[in-house]
DNA sequence: GATGAATGAGAATTCATTCAT
DNA sequence: TATGAATGAATTCTCATTCAT
């Protein structure tokens, strides 16, 4: 376990560290909720926690570092998604195991929507502690996937790629204020449900090959 | 007919202006295309221009205003796009019509790589200027398509939904440098054959619903 | 004359030359009618002439030569001030020429407030090109009032700071918009009345001596 | 009381502090003492208080914000020619109070010079700030001289008026540099007597009204 | 005469960061 | 632990000014 408990002084934090650190990391949550982290400053953060840019200091070295942080929090919850994936899914229980992953993803998705949106941002620019990070955290969920494509479609060669697409489309659908597609005619109840729609359709085996 | 010609200024920009203006447009995307344009300063572009900053302010306003400029730019040969799209897709010529737009979409995007990942970040984090600009930008091209999974699934009830998370999948894929999804085992080729695969497996009318 | 009729470029104005001037003279003073000229920019004033900066060069050296410039012209509307100190004012018709010398002055300021502000507002900080035409511009007038102050009083052996203090007065009222002093119970005419009131006081030669 | 003694930087300013922002305020005067303060700069005086401009920005947002202090602590001083004003002024003691008044205002003026005389020109330009803050500064000794001039003057219609003439003279000469009236005839002293001349002959009762 | 175009120079402003208490 | 205080180092931004057409 890499977090050893000790702020940027090397000292052991004790329960007011504690807090305090979780206080600057809500703050840095709160401040780009609605809006853009490109512009985030330490002092901006310091002041929405009630507190000095120094005692920042204290426990971030810079304003990515309490962003990936804050990134490494929400990410234990995605844990709970393996849940659902590490199940055997069998022509039976298909339809309603898809239903779960996608809605389980989704929930997730929606609470640590900040978290996630500043993980791929920051990845899809080549940032290479968060592009490490993503890499080791979405592993075993792609794998799982590319598996289950394989096995409903023995006949296709490249699972991965397959999987690959669709995932890529739930996690951007779900990071994103769906008002930022502009599209009116559509709520989120309706993406899901399409987003389940085209993995069973992946997964039942049927339709042509290129 | 674009808007006025006029510089920051307010001078009407001939010949020589257009050309320093475009100057500097180039010299901003060559300066983000292997980097983040979080940290872009206008000192930067102008010396990469050679410039001068106040030249820079002749032109353009904020960082801001050169990258949405440069969208616009590119923003132009997507209209090309409509012309695959604005054809009849039949069950004879669809394979060939999913590849074809595949292809032109993925081609565009890879010119145009930087741009439109400029494009789609802001509005993601919901920059109102970008995202109107990418609404309008898109909306032929998703309307088009949801009429093609309207005519293919005629039992479906929400044809855009169904469009827009394919449509979704393969903007990110495109616009992203696929070494940064961090997969070795996948090419640009692979995904784009999986890409068309799964628009044919949507437009083929098979599968079943939720 | 001074006027020599030529621009900055040592060319004679012709009839668009002069007009142009003029345009500029008057874009610069509406700018400042409302507002401080501490900011006023060569921009600025170019941009409400509807001409470029190259063409203010062509007639101003700077922003101060503009204002100088106004300034003067309206100075030659002040002569008309000496028509009414030049006569005679005798204990008969005394009531009656004050009220036309305070507002006959009170009248010619109006119309040029913002200009003589710029002078008053300069020759106060130093700046020694107003303060030399204020000298010169104010110095028969002065003189004048001296004389009528010396002549209605006899005894006092300092006519020239008794009509001092009242002219002070009666230019800085002039010049400043009245809601500038924050009174609401006044108006410009109860303040010419009360003027009016104060010059002949001085001048019928009651009152006591310090 | 004065407000909540937070810098900028929304810090509780300690002694340091409080020292490092009364050297900068002394700097800013120090050096408009004898030039227009249009071009005082954020650099000059950070540099003439011996710090960086950042840190003047700890204490103040710009320019005009010390200016305004400064004018702030200069009023506290003139809270004391209250004394005078508050006491009865009779026949018996008009002319010593008059004298009295004078004297003091004059001599808190030679004080402030520099700050009054900021002050002022802010207002009467309509700068809002400084203008509410002269209403607020000079409402009482306008108030209490009206009164004076209404006692004395019972058949009078205007006392206010009046009043506000003299005093606007008074304010005037006090602040600008005598050398700037340009008339070398005449010495700060002898205008001084002039202005006692005239408030008792105002307030004496003799002289005719218009 | 007029005006696009370009720029040097400097001013304002921000911000991360350090240090002493 | 926490935080006032101070600042270096950029960066943004403005403006007067010149020149060529």
């Amino acid at each position: 376990m890499e977090r050893e408990l000790l702020n940027k002084h090397g000292q052991k934090m004790g329960r007011k560290g504690l807090i305090m650190r979780k206080r600057i990391m809500d703050a840095a949550l709160g401040l780009i909720r609605d809006a853009s982290y490109k512009d985030l400053t330490v002092a901006e953060v310091a002041s929405e926690a009630s507190t000095s840019t120094s005692t920042f200091y204290v426990y971030f070295s810079d304003i990515e570092d309490v962003l990936f942080a804050c990134v490494e929090e929400a990410d234990q919850d995605l844990n709970q998604i393996m849940d659902v994936l590490s199940q055997d899914w069998c022509a039976e229980n298909r339809a309603e195991k898809v239903s779960e992953f996608v809605d389980a993803y989704m929930k997730i998705w929606k609470k640590h929507s900040v978290e996630l949106r500043v993980r791929n941002q920051e990845a899809d620019q080549g940032n290479p502690r968060f592009l490490q990070y993503r890499l080791e955290s979405t592993r075993d969920i792609i794998e799982s996937l590319e598996q289950k494509v394989a096995q409903a479609r023995p006949d296709t060669d490249n699972p991965l790629s397959l999987a690959l697409v669709l995932f890529t489309s739930m996690e951007r659908l779900a990071g994103v204020n769906y008002r930022a597609i502009g599209q009116t005619r559509i709520s989120r109840k309706k993406l899901n449900n399409a987003m389940k729609e085209l993995w069973l359709m992946l997964l039942s085996g049927s339709g042509n090959s290129v």
